[in-house]
DNA sequence: GTCTATATGGCGATAGAC
DNA sequence: GTCTATCGCCATATAGAC
């Protein structure tokens, strides 16, 4: 709800509908809604980061290894959009606070790995803006969907994760001319 | 305001402190608080397409076309945090109808000849993907500053213009693992 | 731990005087 | 066009019985 809705426009009566409870049955369990909505958002997150560490573990070429994080945060972007949708609304509230906790808490051990991976693929670039490039090319295509579906050109199939891998491993492994999808 | 609190966060009573008038004086002018909010947003967006216009119009090879559109996007997206942290929302928001409004007003235009351009710069990928790719680049860099902040290996300067197009170029035009920067 | 009832206050919007 | 005053509602949060 708060995914999708947004934290103020969730209200503890519609919490305690949802959840067949009253409203001061929850705060028993919880100090104020500030608190119980921290707690929703890492309850959130906690599981995710477990997919991407058997990728690391792979023994294989680079360029596949960026090819399988690459489909695997694709597959998870895409199969839970509330997710996605949830961090973009931490993203844009932007509370100082909150970014700290997330990126060190949440996001930092996975994107080392990427950073490493980034420097051994491309050591002549800046590893920090090679990153955030792939997780931009990954993301952003999710991100904009809504918008997307109303612009030119637009097709069903461009929603399809091994569409959009195919496509993002195309520009970053060749010339933007050369390469094809 | 709109930007900075999001939509639910900004009273009728906050403005009317703002602007110096009173709350029964703005509904004078405006219906109700929604009227007011999307005529907000399309005056912010109306002068933004201006400038793409005159990159169009430059005679020069299509590399340099597609490197003065980056720079332009770049430095509107650099210049007015507050306009882009309003589409951020909007898009979160995702309201199907205001998203209609934005990508057929406001987005279109500039869209089709980003579009055609892409065509032409790589006749064998999909021009939507390849498109939005870079409208990705270009964004998500912005988007996600509050957050990077925190991550390893961040650079002040990974937010200078200069820096940002040079990046973009760099992974566009060459294989990842040939360009520098 | 759960409930009903309620305190307290901000919200969008309006009435009606000037 | 602007104001003060106010309506009616919904919000967060709490009191206190069971």
């Amino acid at each position: 709800m708060f995914a999708e809705k947004g934290f103020a426009n969730v209200s503890m009566r519609n919490l305690a509908k949802a959840v067949g409870m009253s409203v001061a049955s929850i705060y028993h369990h919880f100090p104020d809604k500030n608190t119980l909505y921290l707690e929703t958002v890492q309850f959130a997150f906690k599981d995710k980061a477990l997919v991407f560490s058997e990728v690391w573990l792979e023994s294989c070429s680079l360029e596949k290894k960026l090819e399988l994080f690459v489909s695997s945060l694709i597959e998870i972007l895409n199969a839970d959009r509330e997710f996605h949708r949830l961090i973009q609304r931490e993203i844009v509230d932007a509370n100082p606070d909150r970014m700290k906790m997330l990126a060190e808490d949440v996001f930092k051990e996975q994107f080392v790995f990427l950073l490493e991976l980034m420097k051994q693929i491309a050591p002549k670039k800046d590893a920090h803006l090679s990153a955030i490039s792939v997780l931009s090319l990954c993301k952003y295509h999710f991100e904009m969907q809504p918008l997307r579906r109303f612009l030119p050109e637009w097709k069903q199939q461009h929603d399809q994760p091994d569409v959009l891998v195919k496509h993002v491993m195309g520009l970053l492994l060749n010339r933007l001319k050369e390469s094809d999808l």
